[in-house]
DNA sequence: TAGACTTTGTATCTAATGTTACATAAGTAA
DNA sequence: TTACTTATGTAACATTAGATACAAAGTCTA
């Protein structure tokens, strides 16, 4: 494990922690559509991504969802590091969205390294940093923008972080992600594809350009 | 100034940094509707509420505000700590929602005390976390709520913060907040008064009950 | 008090999004 | 192939919110 962690996290942290890290962590795959984190479960590790991509989701009262963000490599989910500090229970659901590969870190170290790392104190600041400014991102585009932008930046987004053209996705799925409405997907979908902008297929779609 | 600082932070920091924040803090009363910090402004101060409220709020590109959430009295803003670290400018506004009472303490002391201070270390934290939850709040409501229900939260919230039973704002005050037109919220707003839980005055609006 | 300005009330229309219903197409399994 | 399931296309309609326009009421000042 310290060689994955070493081409992952060598720049970030020192020599030592990566050490405690090897000792202490838990190498984990995880396959597409894996729950990591439910709402409501006590966290009792933190995850470092490795490799992958992992969907940040939030759920009302009656079940409906909506996307936050994506977690990439190199990074770690901040909601999860407050979960861990606290000992509440999670505020979201964390499900990967391709297959993933994670160092699982027990909650004890979190707080016990903050202390101890300048370097893990500084990754800890970093991703709170990036957490916030990801939840404004999600702000701005639910409060000012229209369905149709979201959901173009939405496919930008898949494309970019699966580094694949082709989105394997149902258009239910899509509308679960956007908290819409199959139907106005469909409809918005048909709209791009007009465009041109892609290619509607059963349970997949090709994107062929963005400007 | 260290009699405020003991009376408000007290139990959360330690007796030496008390006294190093009342050696390199700065004093500074502001009033209803001043401006403590505009979107692309350098920050070079952080701000620990002494007293009062400050309300935060983010704003598009074409100038379309919406409101984030308020910061109370023992809070600081998590935005402006990260603007503190990075050196990067402002990604919101602050403005002061009544008069308030704040402690400002230089950009270099943020970091330099996180070393040195556990305290300051817990608070920090605290108030990422603690901000990390106000804006899951914000993007519940204008995810999940229709814009009646997000009035009625706001009206609550205006009443709660300011201690205040009768809000002293327009209708296009309130619009701006909640990023909708004032046409809207008079309309949602005389709706609210046919119910009988308020009164629409003239510059003020009377809250009489909520279920 | 007259006029100017601000705030609020309301009607009408439009746009965006959500809902329901149903047809059709594509894949899957017996 | 046939039957079944899932996914998509589309029409018709409902609801929410935004835009425009204008009247009426309150406030302020010359």
């Amino acid at each position: 494990m310290i060689e994955v962690l070493k081409a992952n996290y060598g720049h970030l942290f020192e020599e030592a922690l990566l050490q405690e890290i090897n000792q202490v962590g838990t190498y984990k795959e995880v396959s597409e559509g894996d729950h990591l984190i439910d709402i409501g479960d006590y966290v009792k590790s933190m995850p470092l991504l490795v490799s992958g991509a992992v969907k940040i989701l939030r759920e009302d009262e009656e079940g409906d969802e909506l996307l936050l963000y994506f977690l990439e490599r190199g990074e770690t989910c901040a909601m999860t590091m407050q979960c861990c500090m606290g000992m509440s229970k999670s505020e979201i659901r964390a499900v990967a969205e391709i297959d993933t590969i994670l160092i699982m870190i027990p909650v004890q170290k979190m707080s016990e390294w903050i202390a101890k790392y300048s370097t893990w104190r500084d990754f800890v600041f970093a991703s709170y940093h990036n957490r916030l400014n990801e939840m404004l991102e999600t702000i701005d585009r639910i409060a000012f923008k229209n369905m149709d932008e979201r959901l173009l930046a939405y496919l930008k987004e898949k494309v970019r972080i699966s580094n694949d053209n082709t989105i394997h996705s149902t258009h239910q799925q899509i509308a679960y992600d956007l908290h819409t409405s199959r139907v106005v997907i469909s409809r918005l979908l048909k709209t791009l594809e007009n465009m041109g902008k892609i290619e509607l297929h059963r349970n997949h779609i090709k994107v062929k350009k963005f400007d």
